[in-house]
DNA sequence: GAGGCGATTGGCT
DNA sequence: GCCAATCGCCTCG
């Protein structure tokens, strides 16, 4: 598997969308497999990033390799990482692996299936917020690994826009369990 | 300075 | 399947 550099970011959101499936992400010990994400580039009306620079959107042109964390309907955080400037990808879902004790207490729920299914689950199951907007993912509380093997990868159009939701952006891994939707 | 809306979720019909 | 919750950001006047 190719390695998770800073060089792994600094390529178009669509690539590592893609390369991320298969790829174990922890935020302070509590994590898992990522199986499900999508893709966000400089020239989508879909990105925050679309309409340039904003306070909100500052990071989206920063280094590759953080954190982008934004509050979505007033109350669920979603999480992505920063890709080529003004594009990012957003992490869906992950096949909880560690720390499932931790993230079931936060959620409120055992099922595991349901734990990280879905961006706004995920953030909450991880304690994911704001404070860490901007972070590095290669710095703690964060912390990516591989997990030694290639899943088979399916893709599709993203979930929730109203506008280019023809585009396949949405990357997951084929038939998993965790997925916040099947494709 | 005010109004509208969203990369969602969970609960109720 | 539908709808409310809830608030920061963006657009317009």
């Amino acid at each position: 598997m190719r390695p998770v550099d800073a060089a792994f970011f600094e390529r178009p959101a669509d690539a590592v969308a893609r390369d991320l499936i298969g790829v174990g992400l922890l935020v302070n010990g509590s994590g898992g497999g990522i199986v499900e994400t999508e893709a966000y580039h400089g020239a989508d009306p879909a990105s925050h990033s679309f309409r340039g620079p904003t306070k909100r959107n500052a990071v989206m042109f920063g280094p590759a390799g953080c954190a982008y964390v934004y509050l979505s309907y007033g109350l669920h955080w979603c999480f992505n990482v920063v890709c080529e400037p003004g594009s990012a990808v957003l992490i869906r879902a992950l096949e909880p692996v560690a720390g499932i004790d931790e993230m079931q207490a936060r959620r409120g729920i055992t099922d595991t299936s349901k734990l990280c299914a879905g961006p706004g689950r995920l953030c909450k199951a991880l304690a994911i917020t704001g404070a860490l907007n901007g972070a590095s993912l290669f710095d703690t509380p964060f912390e990516l690994y591989d997990l030694g093997h290639a899943p088979a990868i399916r893709s599709g159009p993203r979930i929730g826009l109203s506008v280019a939701v023809e585009e396949a952006l949405r990357f997951g891994e084929a038939g998993s369990q965790y997925l916040s939707k099947p494709f």
